[in-house]
DNA sequence: ACGTAAGTTCGTAACGTCCT
DNA sequence: AGGACGTTACGAACTTACGT
């Protein structure tokens, strides 16, 4: 029996809208043409846990956009500082910094350049998964849906995303494009050099403040060395790496299940 | 030079949905 | 069913540009 549809206009750019019953959502598929969307493609990129360009925020990208200076991210890096001084808000030292805060971005590592794109249902975790294992953006764009279908912890949903994502012509000269720039678009020889296998199959949580490297670092050093990090304790967690400040009630359910709790020292020393 | 307003950053928490 | 994930919202501290 055909599901019963319902059909409604974006309010943005007014295109129609088709939602089938039992769909959650349903997301404007104007994608060139609606404003709201340009932008907010691009305030992604932008952002902290992306490409983390300082001197640039949501309201300023909208600004950008509003001037025709940009129509989507790769056009950031060809914005020059002449051309930002005249808008609202900016001047020599906001534009300079802003310039220099998209330079800069090019370091940003492949695996936030990944979750960056915009790619849906490929948030922060995701990304990093797809880039550990394809290491690429070549690699990543030649994978059919029954290769990343068995990649560990890809579904359906999240493979037939990404297929659908390189198979757009606008997406694959957007991503060409950055790669001209000299964005990341592969995991770079320095971070290969820093993965092991060691912790591989384990699955830690961490809890509390570290004093040697910070809650962010020690999370990466784990991920880095093939281990898991979780976010809350289960019969399946190997270790907490607790630091100071642990929270009592993690602290107890890891006592009650046997979980060995370690100090950062501890862990350090697990992956020297 | 100073205070204000606007924007950004950083931490946190909650919620609904998806994966296994 | 349980855990993980993506998304959104909020507030507080900090930075910067701009008007007086």
């Amino acid at each position: 029996s055909n599901p019963t549809t319902y059909i409604t206009t974006c309010p943005e750019c007014h295109t129609e809208l088709i939602r089938n019953e039992g769909e959650a959502q349903h997301y404007c598929p104007n994608t060139k043409g609606c404003p709201p969307q340009i932008i907010g493609r691009i305030q992604h990129y932008i952002s902290r846990k992306a490409m983390d360009i300082e001197g640039l925020g949501g309201e300023t990208v909208a600004l950008l956009v509003k001037n025709g200076l940009i129509k989507n991210y790769a056009d950031l890096y060809q914005l020059v500082v002449e051309e930002l001084i005249p808008l609202e808000r900016l001047a020599q030292k906001s534009a300079e910094n802003l310039v220099k805060g998209i330079n800069l971005s090019k370091e940003i590592p492949f695996e936030r350049v990944l979750f960056a794109l915009g790619i849906r249902y490929v948030g922060e975790t995701v990304a990093k998964k797809l880039a550990k294992h394809f290491k690429s953006i070549d690699a990543l764009m030649l994978a059919s849906e029954e290769e990343l279908v068995l990649v560990d912890e890809i579904g359906e949903r999240i493979a037939r995303s990404v297929v659908h994502f390189f198979t757009e012509e606008e997406n694959r000269v957007t991503i060409q494009r950055l790669k001209d720039h000299g964005v990341q678009l592969k995991i770079s020889d320095e971070q290969l050099a820093d993965q092991t296998d060691i912790l591989l199959g384990k699955s830690f949580v961490v809890s509390g403040v570290f004093t040697k490297v910070s809650r962010i670092e020690l999370k990466k050093l784990i991920e880095d060395n093939g281990g898991k990090v979780s976010s809350s304790i289960s019969g399946k967690t190997s270790f907490v790496v607790a630091g100071d400040n642990m929270g009592p009630s993690k602290r107890t359910k890891a006592e009650g299940l046997g979980i060995p709790i370690i100090s950062e020292d501890d862990f350090l020393q697990m992956i020297s």
